[in-house]
DNA sequence: CTCGAAATGATACTCGATTCTCACTTGCAC
DNA sequence: GTGCAAGTGAGAATCGAGTATCATTTCGAG
């Protein structure tokens, strides 16, 4: 195992995900290069402090982590397996939602339901 | 001060709040009552439990609690004072988002920016 | 090869949110 | 008034997420 490149063995198996993920997650798929949690948390702390992560809250429970180099776009939690799947697109009319005096400059839109995965085992 | 009736107090404060709340601000707006954050959680867990209440995540960290007697709506954050308004109506084309095989149950959408209060006072 | 700064993994620790414990109080039946 | 089950407030205990510590290891410069 190589040492003083586990944060970059962090960073690739984030950006390899298809959706967001907690420190927790992303640790457990790192389960068998012997990866520290410390290391994981180290690495996700820098990659948001130099710019190239981002931390979203998708909602059931906890931060999760995701390359800044994507596209705008939204999640979709499963219900059953708790995992955030990235959508494309957007919507459209959420101006007409905001109060007057209130002012908009994010939103998050999330979908939840049963994934592919957790819906065909059902 | 009467007793065995704190937690209607307490569930009645929230039915009068203009958005969810977490169990620390409910409680801070209970603060001249004397009563005891065991008896907030209390009422809370309660209120899930037979029903008359939802928990919700509205991003901003922390679970918040509503009564779940109100149309269905949305939330807005303001990302100064932190604190979690109900919004009116919907939006559309959620539907076109979900990926083939992903079945959508709910969704949320939570505008994030600054409210008529703090924005008047920047 | 040798040295030192930076990285690493294991684990102890901190911090906040929530729940539990317990002595006391209240409301109600009798 | 008495007895008792349920409610209550204060603070202790618990739990999970994230951070700090520390001995060890790595890697590049000389």
């Amino acid at each position: 195992m190589q040492r003083a490149k586990q944060q970059q063995t962090v960073l690739r198996a984030l950006g390899e995900a298809d959706g967001p993920l907690s420190a927790k997650e992303l640790w457990s798929r790192l389960s068998g290069t012997g990866v520290g949690l410390a290391t994981v948390y180290r690495a996700l702390r820098r990659g948001v402090e130099e710019g190239s992560l981002a931390s979203v809250e998708t909602l059931g429970g906890g931060v999760r982590y995701e390359p800044k180099n994507r596209e705008h776009h939204h999640h979709f939690l499963c219900s059953i397996c708790n995992h955030a799947f990235d959508l494309f697109g957007c919507v459209e009319g959420l101006e007409s939602l905001v109060p007057d005096g209130f002012q908009m400059t994010q939103h998050e839109v999330v979908l939840i339901g049963t994934c592919d995965a957790c819906a065909g085992a059902a």
